[in-house]
DNA sequence: CCCGAACCGTACCGTACGGTACAAACACTT
DNA sequence: AAGTGTTTGTACCGTACGGTACGGTTCGGG
């Protein structure tokens, strides 16, 4: 069941985009971000983007192919980067966790991410789940394998333990992200602690080696 | 900041329906669950409901107000009974806190639960946030301080030590919830085990224990 | 210089839905 | 029995928005 998640999407297009229509998802990134989903209107797009509703209909075909546009132009323009260089030094390992973990709650919780999650979300009984399973696909699972390469690197060299990559990696990201992720969809305001993101990090790493280092 | 969730919500109603109007907010629940925030028309809900259309905005105002009074009246259907009466035994204690953290993940993961967090979400930009307020307040609030009274109880007895009852709770949600919650939101189907909530509850309990334990 | 493709802007259509109005049915009091 | 308030069912209005059509414009290629 998990295995499905690796066959790739039949879904639709490998994502390319024209650099044309590639300014016309970053216009319809922003209405999302500024005003949720149903400020995002056909009309609306195609008048702050200085662009015909025709055209839309032709690149996208309806307004869910528009959205799920959106949704893939965003995913893929976030990407983590590969363990860099990475010397095997228990130190900068523990560096390279707080990283990744820092990393991940910036994605998280940037403004952005919150807007296409609300709009995933939001349609998530439509379409046998198009956008969801997009950013579910796109989105968590990438950072997840990335998650879970850098978690085995860390136990191939014997600085941490644990039977299975993805469970360990799951406790990462709740030691991470807490209540704060729901509570910020939900319009929320974080905390002044929440809002330092390396040092919620850190502290979740503390934790982490505490139930799993070696 | 977390001093204004205390201040009560001047929000509105303090839910007083009458027996007629829970009926129909238990129809307007069921379309919520079965279709999403757009399955819940006016129209549809008098007709499924046997009421007016007239009468639904006499009694909630307009449909924002029935959502918010759809959110109050089930969050306020779900109450965490207060820890029974509790001997002090260490054993117990432990089996109380699997029970919460069980109970936890059984209202979040919930059918009902999850269409009124999808709703919420998706209305998180407008009305300055009614309805995510009312979720919180009248939700996580709720089960926040239940969740800290548990802890405090515990660490008065010196069998978990942490100094923030807050944090510690957070930390507590985070292991047994991890990122099912947001995946549940998404459409995507939980695991084989994920769907055994108990075990799910009791693994992050242990693990709990070895970051707050005595 | 002309042709065709792509694109813009605008106007238009159909419909779904929030909200209101009203007449008939019911309920409850005096 | 009459009167008053509440609820129902239906019909209606206005509007916002998805989707389509079309004339006018730009632009690259022959």
């Amino acid at each position: 069941m998990s295995m499905s998640a690796h066959t790739i999407d039949p879904e639709f297009e490998d994502i390319a985009f024209t650099p044309r229509q590639e300014a016309v998802l970053e216009h319809a990134l922003a209405l999302l971000v500024g005003g949720g989903e149903k400020a995002l209107t056909t009309a609306g797009l195609a008048r702050t983007a200085n662009c015909s509703k025709e055209s839309l209909y032709k690149w996208f075909g309806d307004r869910d192919g528009l959205l799920a546009a959106v949704v893939a132009y965003q995913a893929n323009k976030v990407h983590f980067p590969p363990e860099s260089g990475a010397t095997a030094d228990a130190e900068t390992f523990r560096t390279h966790l707080v990283a990744f973990a820092t990393e991940l709650l910036a994605v998280l919780f940037g403004e952005t991410s919150l807007a296409l999650n609300r709009l995933s979300i939001g349609q998530s009984n439509r379409d046998d789940n198009r956008l969801g399973r997009l950013l579910l696909v796109r989105g968590k699972h990438m950072i997840s394998a990335r998650a879970r390469s850098l978690l085995e690197a860390g136990r191939h060299r014997g600085l941490i333990k644990f039977n299975d990559a993805e469970e360990a990696y799951q406790v990462l990201y709740g030691l991470a992200v807490r209540d704060v992720h729901i509570r910020l969809l939900l319009g929320d305001t974080p905390s002044e602690a929440e809002r330092d993101l390396e040092a919620q990090a850190r502290v979740a790493v503390d934790r982490f080696y505490r139930l799993f280092g070696a």
